[in-house]
DNA sequence: TACAATATAATTGTAAACAATACATGATAA
DNA sequence: TTATCATGTATTGTTTACAATTATATTGTA
């Protein structure tokens, strides 16, 4: 007997699946919290990657947070509008764009600064296996990087 | 010394990114495979979903894939335009709508019987560790299903 | 110095994802 | 019965994602 292909296409049994669910579960568990200050999650994570390096290229952020430019572009524009975030360009390459944080955006990181524990008490997983599943994760990721995307 | 809020939101400090990186970065490794047979990932799922028991309702699909109607209603209508499946009304609950495979639907079990291990190939994590985080996932998943939605 | 190759962002087009709402059908209770 | 509530799906509006392309600036090199 072969390689039973309809049984490796089973939704329980391909790891992809309760990846994809449980990235939109958590992502999904941030909302609430997210909604009262006014930000979406890709704007918290874009803050998170401004709060700890203010002045970061475009394409740093894109770097970072494995997104983009075509992600990135529109949302950087909105939270501009938003007032979050000023844009200037590079006076050494005039390419690049730099991203810096305005007052309000600064402000934000002292009023969001309850939410990562808040989802941590969403998230009923015993330290240990949140630590496991990190170094999983980012096990997948290292190790993919470069075929994956 | 109390609870450093700072250190807390570091992007590398929390769960939710790398899980929300490596589920884009998995999906997107089916993308060149799928295009191959004109799929989104989505749709393949829906797919997976059908391959193993035909003739469920939009709402069956929906908890499965823990998607709502929000998102499966268009997409269900693209797929019927695509001619892979078609719908009919529940006899029994005028409401319900049953999700039916056309043969077309059906013959594409056939070609897409390689993917899973072709996106296997390129997901360089050793099979043991694979399977942690498979369940490590799905207790994420099953400990907060009514949690996070 | 030209000019091809590369790099950085932005834009365009398509497809999710989800909140909120609408709408039809079904179930229930006064 | 009939008002009311619940259920199943679809629609609308907003925000991601990403492929492909474009516009502009920089770099390498003949």
């Amino acid at each position: 007997m072969g390689y039973d292909y309809k049984e490796a296409m089973k939704l329980e049994n391909q790891l992809c699946f309760p990846l994809y669910a449980a990235a939109r579960a958590v992502t999904g568990a941030y909302t609430p919290y997210l909604k009262d200050l006014d930000l979406t999650y890709t704007q918290y994570i874009v803050l998170l990657v401004l709060w700890e390096k203010d002045g970061v290229t475009v394409g740093e952020i894109c770097k970072k947070l494995m997104l983009d430019s075509g992600t990135l572009s529109p949302l950087l524009k909105k939270m501009k509008t938003l007032g979050y975030i000023e844009k200037q360009h590079s006076t050494a390459d005039e390419r690049a764009v730099l991203i810096y944080l305005t007052e309000q955006g600064k402000a934000l990181q002292e009023k969001a600064k309850d939410i990562p524990f808040k989802v941590g008490q969403c998230v009923k997983l015993a330290p240990e296996k949140a630590k496991q599943l990190y170094s999983l994760l980012y096990e997948l990721l290292g190790t993919n990087s470069d075929e994956l995307r």
